[in-house]
DNA sequence: AATTAAAATGTGGACGTACACACATGGAAA
DNA sequence: TTTCCATGTGTGTACGTCCACATTTTAATT
């Protein structure tokens, strides 16, 4: 039995404290803390009493030494290309997943081809089969994500959402960018000072049905606020140029064949997927210089560009974090019992080529 | 005795199983994993394999919940004011405390008086009596820094150093922003389409000894960097507008002075302290409009002149994270015995009106 | 009133580590 | 030889929580 000393200052309480201050033993306060087994109403008034007068918060390193079987989490996110976008949320995920191990939480990924919604449903029911005490997924197919949600609720597993949204979804937490603002800062940034009069290319990355990503569509969307907005048609001639994401080497033919139409230079360019590095590349071999561009995230190959100048901003949207933010989120609400917050933006990142290196290195050592 | 159980996975290794693998019984790899205590060559070379190869990591959660005496914190910082920078560094350092307060770790916070090195003095004096396990300090005063630092290292007591760094200081690690990249893109979001021919303001905020402090001189410089290299002084007249921090009322006047003296009208400025808002305060009283303004953290006030577009950009440092990292640094070294980074720069943050809100949730929420 | 089931409450071991302490060994000094 | 100390090594308990199980109390039924 642990002595009482008096004089030690900042003991926190144990449930035996509890239990002796409310006259039960604490096995009674166990069981109302996790609402488990039978206690009477009177001895239950005063134990929850007691807990709210003195405030009191479980050790939670003590409770996950004790607590018997592993968690187990299930991850669904799309494949990742050797430097693709989503290699860095899997990273994120990764790092809560180590920082969290002693919590005995172990989790599983499984991944699919963003382009074919098959291979999502086919990983749906591999994870659904697994019987995970938590789901972390990326909503890229809308209505089969919506299902994926029901029979998760009717299974009573828990689930969070990364990179995009799906209001409907009844999930524990959301973490991504608000992209109808990202569309509009990139045009903020591509406006700002550019010469009037010339043209400006607007870049989408068009999937193999000929549609683009949820993302890519309200990033458009934002940007076209702000041309709304600020009368920017008036002074600019805006270009749409549709990318293809599979068949990249006809995207030099497409670019030449717009610009050959415009009548104006083109002093400005703005692409809404990761690809950007691609569309300077075709810049530069079609000898197309001091094109004001914008892109998104902080693809090595699109710093690469920044630092060279061919790029003036990076827009971006911390994706390690939103994958490490996700988990801990499920942590927040299963070990910690804490109440989570259901849309979680992360902040728009606008990267120079003088501040980027900062910027990585500080998102690398926080995932060490 | 724990039962070996060979068909459950993702067990992790525990001292037992390195003591048994070794042929030693625990407390001898005990003394092996803390340096403590006597053991044979031998046995110490076997267990050290032992942990290399099989990778072991104890588990921080019963180590917590084992060790006996608290470890006690010491931060130094300066007052905060009402709504200033300094308040956001306290609240990030206080999070982790929360979050780390089942470690048994307390921290005691000592405040001076940023502008009276005296103040800071005696902080340090009181610091040093307590006989802290380590110290968070700011190194406003750059010898009396060094000279505490000294002491600490006499006493064998680690410290990290938070928002301003020294390099002469041996400390485990610092957290800042680069000044003089942050100054530069100040300049970069400046200048990048504003109006040749035109003045634009660059004001100071002088200390009542006539100094700037060492953020806002580094900041300057690397505004400059930006001048010289892009041939500014060519385009713009750039003013010099010194403020005083103790005698705000009489700034206006000197406002109006150094305005008075510019040939070309005013359409760009920027201050290097956080006191933007007051900035913009004068520049609404003397009706003066379009100024394109520059400023630099998320205070309250400032965040509501860039809403209202009074400023049109804020560079801002995640103060909140930077009080926050510094002491998990600390817990990485001194609970994990993990390495860590000496300098680590935060990165530069640009707020628009359009972003500032969920940049200020989401810091917000990771502080919850 | 006696029996039995159900509900309420208490008890003790386990989680993995830290650390004080006990014990063992061996060599030097008495 | 005995005594003593230094060095090496093992043992046991505490940390705060969880949870299975034991025990007591209460209510329902015969």
């Amino acid at each position: 039995m642990k002595e009482e000393n008096p004089t030690e200052e900042n003991q926190r309480l144990r449930i035996a404290d509890i239990a002796r201050m409310a006259g039960v033993s604490a096995g009674t306060v166990d069981r109302v803390l996790h609402n488990r087994g039978r206690v009477s109403p009177e001895k239950r008034a005063k134990i929850e009493a007691m807990i709210e007068t003195t405030n009191y918060r479980p050790n939670v390193f003590a409770r996950s030494l004790s607590v018997k079987k592993a968690m187990r989490f299930v991850s669904l996110i799309p494949n990742f290309e050797a430097t693709g976008y989503w290699d860095y949320i899997r990273k994120g995920i990764n790092k809560a997943q180590k920082e969290i191990s002693d919590h005995r939480i172990i989790i599983e990924h499984y991944f699919f081809d963003q382009y074919d919604n098959r291979s999502f449903n086919e990983a749906t029911k591999k994870a659904l089969a697994k019987l995970p005490d938590a789901v972390i997924f990326s909503p890229v197919f809308i209505e089969e994500s919506i299902e994926f949600a029901r029979k998760l609720e009717q299974k009573r597993i828990p689930c969070v959402l990364v990179d995009s949204n799906v209001e409907t979804i009844n999930c524990l937490a959301y973490y991504g960018q608000h992209s109808l603002k990202s569309g509009y800062t990139a045009a903020q940034l591509l406006f700002t000072g550019l010469p009037p009069g010339h043209s400006v290319l607007l870049a989408r990355s068009v999937r193999p049905d000929g549609v683009g990503s949820n993302q890519a569509v309200l990033r458009e969307q934002g940007f076209m606020l702000y041309v709304r907005k600020k009368n920017i048609r008036r002074k600019y001639q805006i270009v749409r140029l549709d990318l293809h994401s599979s068949d990249t080497a006809s995207n030099l033919q497409r670019l030449q064949t717009v610009v050959g139409k415009c009548t104006a230079p083109v002093s400005g360019a703005v692409i809404f997927s990761s690809k950007v590095f691609r569309l300077v590349d075709d810049l530069v071999k079609l000898k197309m210089k001091g094109v004001r561009v914008i892109g998104y995230d902080e693809l090595p190959q699109n710093v690469a560009a920044l630092k060279s100048e061919q790029v003036a901003y990076l827009i971006a949207q911390r994706p390690e974090m939103q994958g490490y933010l996700v988990v801990k989120e499920l942590l927040k609400h299963l070990v910690y019992k804490q109440p989570t917050h259901r849309t979680n933006y992360v902040p728009v990142d606008i990267l120079t080529k003088e501040i980027v290196d900062e910027y990585l290195q500080f998102n690398q050592r926080l995932n060490e």
